[in-house]
RNA sequence: GCGGAUGUGGCGGAACUGGCAGACGCGCUAGACUUAGGAUCUAGUGGGAGACCGUGCAGGUUCGAUUCCUGUCAUCCGCACCA
């Protein structure tokens, strides 16, 4: 009798084994066919690991493990994406440099993932914070500088009126500052921005060549939000300004019944002599100051506004005169910040027009626009219009148009939601932005041999109170002199976001140790694309799109071999506590993976997360789960002493050994580690249920598990004596032919509800089908039979009046 | 508000291009082994006494719907300075 499992003894063994060995460190082998598999890298966080982390991990582990075993020379890398503010802020309390701060952190997450037993190549390791590495991250921002892609900008900031620092969006709740409570304005800053929108078409485009999930395409598409309209002009009465406004409903022209302008638009302040209740308008766009985007937006049922007293707009199609209003719904942000009104076919419009008892005028029929707007297009015809008057919504937005542009008041515009891309933070722990500025050149970029331009050591990492990076204070740092004119300048003090560093690292991990570039023209010729990206869903629109972009333009300077990063992207759901909701200290549900580890083994961690649930959904966290999981491990364990000599698969189940290798082999490849772990579970049951299994039939298995539950299979592989290491053997082969029953069992329906079940021979007559249903089903068959259906290998319907 | 998803036993979840709903696991019940069992093994387990009824709800298409269509309700996630 084999002795009970022991996980602690049996996963430190091999985990020194496969580091001894180097049993994962990869070659750039160009002979070999490669695999790429990739995870988003984490973010030390000083709480260690989550139980959320092992999940992808786990997954891409499986995959790289399994490809290995089919003899592709495999890329599985790890490294840290360490800038960031949580570590910045504990420094700041702790008065401990971020960098030791991160050092500690990269520590513990390492050991923490070592135990879990990853494939993991770990002469590969990057961080984001070693000078080595964004050395090549400001080379890239100097790319783009020069390319005109990267420009200053005044753009809003939250700012705490009692901290006077700038703050991020998670650091603001409810309006307040996180920390002292006080009000959170905000507050123009000119900041660094990346054009990213001159790459939206792009982004869009090159979804069509890549195999993402659909959702995650979906998503990127309506972030990049392409909507096509056109630009208007309006003119304000008595001045000369044009009002300019975007609209995707052109057609409605004839329904303006007033326009609203975005509080933070400048003409309100050019007018400001003209506004006859300046008090009025200024009380509401401090009001405004204080929401963000998000909170105008939101749940904003009650729609506020306030007239522009004295100012008035001529509709340019009819020449009637309406009024301005100012209102936070309309964002600057998006389009030219000013609307024209059609109350009658847009809901917010219409919403407004109630409450402030703005006239309502039908331009497209089919609706009651006096009771609720009419805003469907693919039906209306439009009314009420003069010379569009009869058209289909379709065509009166062409008329007009080419109306417009006649005319020269408006013409056709392509509009986004996609911002560009902020890229300055106050900050400390971030990368330097290597610029000067100079008085008589403007802003000079560092020579590249300058690179990198590493971050001063600082007193204080708080911002200082004028809202500027610590990194201000550091004089004989921020001093220097113009590498153009060589008069005195002044370096940028502010830092890059951490979407930075994470926008081009899987470009390093196929040549880490590079100092010439950022990896060479070989190591990227042969890695690239990413074959298998996965990683969160929440960070589809942000770090997925921005690496998109950075790895779109370097591929326009012909830096890359490919137009895109990533080849297949797939993405994770959430392991939630218990009790259904999202793990977190506050609700004191959460689980530690080290406590796992101990108790459980990581194998049986490992298992447990990929059966949990379908990949891609969230999966509540269930501690007789993983009792279940380790229960499979340990009847696994127990084969051992039912093994019998035979080398092949004995007759009674060779079907189903053929069947679970194609069942596995696939679902590891199409996110079903869950139905592939049933499947196993199902074939050990088989093994139970004769007291048997055969040498060959065991090897087969615990070869098959081998990728989710390395450490156990291994110690199997050694105590019966097979060649060499389970790691290196070769993934077994299935022959279809095998897979396939010959005698099946199938249902028997009379309309379409099961009334009985008959053993038949898969290639069986339908004639003959049929006469054994009709027998099996007799006494039942009490009509007239009005169709007989065979669906062969299926399913049999008799269809009675 | 905009966008993305999800609703199936007591619970986590299966179900290929529409074809026996509930695989696999947990829990529960009974039995075996045992001084003992919170270990292990074996059997059973959607509801209903039954004809039958059952995949959020209401319709529809079909010989047949968890799967397709229309409407509807509920829940969860993201929203640009968290990573």
């Amino acid at each position: 009798m084999s002795e009970v499992y022991n996980h602690k003894i049996v996963e430190k063994k091999w985990q020194k084994v496969w580091d001894d060995e180097k049993a994962f460190k990869v070659e750039n082998d160009y002979s070999k066919p490669k695999y790429y598999a990739l995870v988003e890298f984490p973010y030390p966080s000083g709480q260690g690991l989550h139980v959320g982390h092992p999940r992808p991990y786990t997954a891409l582990d499986i995959v790289a493990r399994k490809r290995r075993m089919q003899g592709y020379n495999v890329l599985y890398p790890m490294g840290w994406d360490a800038f960031g503010l949580p570590t910045e802020n504990y420094a700041i309390k702790n008065k401990i440099h971020p960098k030791v701060v991160t050092k500690n952190n990269v520590q513990r997450f390492k050991e923490q993932l070592h135990a879990l037993g990853y494939s993991f190549d770990w002469d590969r390791e990057i961080n984001t914070t070693d000078p080595n590495y964004y050395h090549w991250t400001q080379w890239i921002f100097l790319k783009l500088f020069k390319a005109g892609l990267a420009y200053k900008s005044e753009m809003p900031i939250n700012w705490c009126t009692s901290c006077k620092v700038g703050l991020a969006n998670e650091e603001v709740v409810n309006g307040v500052c996180e920390r002292c409570g006080s009000e959170v304005v905000r507050k123009v800053k000119s900041q660094w921005m990346l054009k990213i929108t001159e790459y939206a078409d792009k982004l869009i485009e090159g979804l069509d060549s890549v195999d993402y999930v659909e959702k995650v395409k979906v998503s990127q598409k309506n972030w990049i939000g392409k909507s096509e309209g056109a630009e208007v002009d309006f003119i304000v009465k008595g001045k000369e300004e044009k009002l300019r406004i975007y609209t995707t409903r052109p057609d409605t022209l004839f329904g303006v019944t007033y326009m609203v302008v975005s509080p933070e638009h400048p003409m309100i302040e050019k007018y400001k002599e003209d506004i006859k209740n300046w008090n009025a308008v200024v009380e509401y766009k401090e009001m405004a100051a204080k929401k963000s985007d998000f909170e105008r937006a939101e749940l904003a049922k009650e729609k506020t506004g306030v007239v522009l007293d004295g100012l008035t707009a001529i509709n340019p199609v009819n020449g009637k005169e309406i009024p301005i209003w100012i209102s936070d719904y309309v964002l600057m942000t998006y389009g030219t910040g000013a609307i024209m009104a059609v109350p009658a076919h847009d809901e917010r419009d219409w919403e407004f027009a109630k409450k402030f008892g703005l006239p309502i005028i039908e331009v497209v029929a089919g609706g009651d626009v006096q009771n609720e707007a009419f805003t469907n297009v693919a039906t209306g015809t439009i009314v009420n219009s003069d010379f569009l008057n009869g058209l289909e919504v379709a065509d009166a937005k062409k008329k007009i148009i080419e109306f417009l542009s006649e005319k020269g008041i408006g013409e056709k515009k392509v509009n986004f939601k996609l911002r560009d891309w902020v890229f300055s933070r106050q900050r400390y722990w971030g990368e330097p932005i290597p610029i000067i500025a100079c008085d008589k050149c403007g802003y000079v970029p560092l020579e590249e041999s300058e690179l990198p331009l590493e971050l001063p050591e600082v007193d204080s990492y708080m911002p200082t109170d004028n809202g500027e990076s610590p990194i201000a204070a550091m004089t004989d740092w921020v001093n220097t002199t113009c590498p153009c004119c060589g008069g005195p300048a002044k370096r940028e003090t502010d830092t890059m976001p951490q979407w930075a560093g994470s926008s081009w690292y899987f470009l390093r991990y196929t040549d880490p140790d590079n100092n010439e570039a950022l990896a060479s023209k070989e190591a990227l010729n042969y890695w690239l694309p990413v074959d298998w990206y996965n990683g969160g869903m929440e960070h589809t629109t942000l770090h997925l799109l921005y690496s998109r972009f950075w790895h779109k333009f370097l591929y326009d300077n012909k830096i890359v071999p490919t137009s895109e990063p990533y080849q297949k992207r797939t993405s994770h759901g959430m392991i939630l506590g218990e009790n259904g909701e999202k793990m977190s200290k506050s609700r004191g549900n959460v689980v530690n993976p080290d406590d796992i580890i101990t108790e459980y083994g990581a194998d049986t961690l490992r298992t447990y997360e990929m059966f949990i649930g379908a990949f891609e959904l969230s999966a509540s966290w269930s501690e007789d789960g993983v009792k279940g999981c380790r229960r499979f491990l340990d009847r696994v364990w127990k084969l051992q002493d039912m093994i019998t000599d035979d080398l092949e698969y004995s007759s009674d189940l060779e079907t189903k050994m053929h069947q679970t290798i194609k069942k596995v082999s696939a679902d590891f490849e199409s996110l079903k580690y869950n139905t592939a772990i049933a499947s196993m579970m199902a074939l050990i049951n088989e093994f139970y249920k004769k007291n048997q299994v055969t040498k060959g039939e065991f090897k087969t298995f615990i070869t098959l598990l081998n990728p989710v539950a390395p450490h156990i299979t291994e110690e199997l592989w050694s105590i019966l004596g097979f060649e060499g290491k389970i790691y290196q053997a070769t993934w077994p082969e299935f022959d279809e032919e095998k897979t396939v029953e010959n005698t099946i069992e199938i249902a028997v329906q009379i309309n379409g509800k099961t009334k009985g079940t008959i053993a038949i021979n898969r290639e069986e007559a339908k004639e003959d089908v049929i006469a054994k249903a009709k027998e099996e089903i007799a006494d039942k068959l009490t009509g007239t039979i009005v169709k007989e259906i065979y669906v062969p290998g299926r399913i049999v319907n008799i269809v009675q009046k």
